[in-house]
DNA sequence: TTGAAAGCGGTACCAT
DNA sequence: ATGGTACCGCTTTCAA
């Protein structure tokens, strides 16, 4: 492998110089450039990244902080991945699988430099803690933090929940049961505050069993089904997911118990994924892309010098078959 | 930000030292080594990843490229993600979208020492080009490739297609149709290799139009049963998907055509996903958490220093409810 | 056991 | 426009 130093002594000018090319400065005449330009072809030169990143002090790499990668992450990543790509930044997926130990091993990493920025999708560890690697570069979150430091790209889920509920009841379902995803977080919390405000507002019944927490996949949304079924006389009308792959859980699960899809059971998912269109699940639109390119650009600022216009973010209703 | 040479000076030894402590290497006396570490501490230092890097001509990062990342890619992605973190190495994405160039930035930097090895999910470039890049690194593919120097984890698919059709033809099905994947690949052939065999070898008839390709996913999945329904007296008893995606697809599609299953067509899907389970799918299980971590075995003699023993891989047959 | 110093491969400031 | 050179922060060989 061909060096700078290299190609230097055999264009017959200085690092300096080859270093100028490299970056496409003014200060070189044509004539030096082509001359040097041909001979890194020859060489089949390409400068190495760790000299660059150790030099520059920046390595143009964004760690992303998951627990896990599931669907509904992935859409996230997804877009995520495309716009910092755009900026020639990559991203590089930290799987903390729950545990914290692991999970500080990407905060370790910005404070190392391997990355430059940090995208949290979900983390455990307290924010506290977190946000003391603040000052080592920038961090964004799309889980909701209750903490200033880190901001989130998130929206407050309380309109959307609304929406759905408010689609249940004038739909005329009044025994409404909900499947809500994990059981501090402040996007359970603004369901359930929604879901409180309206069945207060229309003085509808609220059951205990009604309502289950931790529900995250398919077959969490089997098992709800299940359980549900323990109270036959107690059944509700409607349920509202967590999200879509819950939703495709519940729905598997309510035919193969020969429930009918919405006349015994009507289902709201939440976000809006592939999934829920090839179902026909009604389910809440969730903007998940154009949050994840508001986490670049509210990285951007520190990452390539400027603010970049944030998306703006709306929730929206999507009717189908299941309600 | 604190590095070495600090340590060293407030600590009172030189630089080697102080990076002896470090490595753990066993030539530095206990009483020094205790003193250096106090100092890390109050300093709260850690290493540049960078410095390391450039000194030791070694990232710890494996590069993995895809044109994109959908259900099926992420088991893979998972297991990867996983057991290359147990030996200390991260994991980067590399998207193509099916575009050569943005693939060929993945080999750039294998080249560039931006990551220390290579693994092809899947990919679009001429399978010679990219040959000549494994001088710089390890290189395997989960794809497979027609080249003899980037091996594949993969398995043959013709297995896996014969128990499939054996099922089907067991059962009493014989106007078989087929979703076949990308159009030219080695899976594809394989499959139709196996096909080919059976269906002459039980006589039994094969038309043209039952045979599709670039059928991927849930969507390709449903536009097959529409195009399907333009024949209806020549309409296949049973088909063969190319995943449980396309699986998924053809049995809602059908089931909005008030088509049942499998009474008026029978499905078999591919890989044995969650969501086949799910939607009770009689599948094929196909090991790709074992073929992940293969990759990383067949990796392991240049990244590691010594070679880790692969995981057989096996076929079989998971009967559920679609045939 | 410890230290001095030469890398690793670039960048960027200061001269000329 | 070009060159000289001091970094960036750690590793590693060779001596002591």
């Amino acid at each position: 492998m061909s060096n700078l130093d290299q190609i230097a002594k055999l264009a017959g000018f200085s690092k300096a110089t080859v270093s100028r090319v490299l970056n496409n400065s003014p200060h070189v005449s044509q004539e030096t450039r082509s001359k040097i330009l041909k001979i890194m072809q020859e060489l089949d030169y390409v400068p190495n990244r760790n000299a660059i990143s150790l030099s520059k002090g920046q390595t143009l790499q964004i760690g992303i902080i998951t627990s896990t990668i599931n669907e509904i992450v992935l859409a996230f990543l997804n877009s995520f991945v495309e716009v910092a790509g755009q900026y020639e930044f990559q991203t590089i997926i930290y799987t903390s699988g729950e545990d914290k130990k692991k999970e500080l091993l990407a905060f370790e990493d910005l404070k190392r430099k391997r990355v430059d920025a940090l995208v949290i999708i979900s983390c455990v560890n307290d924010t506290d803690l977190l946000s003391t690697y603040c000052k080592y570069g920038p961090i964004v979150s799309w889980q909701r933090m209750d903490h200033t430091d880190i901001r989130s790209v998130a929206m407050d889920q309380y309109e959307g929940y609304m929406l759905a509920l408010k689609h249940l009841i004038q739909k005329g379902y009044t025994r409404i049961a909900n499947a809500f995803g994990r059981p501090r977080s402040i996007n359970t919390h603004s369901r359930q505050r929604a879901y409180a405000y309206i069945m207060e507002q229309h003085n509808l019944p609220v059951l205990q069993h009604w309502n289950y927490s931790s529900i995250y996949n398919i077959r969490d949304g089997e098992q709800v089904v299940r359980d549900l079924l323990q109270y036959r006389d107690e059944f509700p009308q409607a349920i509202l997911c967590s999200n879509d792959y819950v939703a495709v859980g519940i729905i598997c699960e309510a035919r193969r118990q020969l429930l009918n899809v919405p006349e015994d059971l009507a289902i709201v998912g939440f976000d809006n994924t592939e999934l829920a269109h090839t179902m026909g699940i009604t389910t809440i639109q969730n903007p998940i892309a154009a949050q994840a390119q508001n986490a670049f650009y509210m990285l951007s600022p520190q990452l390539v010098g400027y603010q970049m216009e944030l998306h703006p973010l709306q929730y929206s209703l999507i009717e189908r078959t299941t309600t």
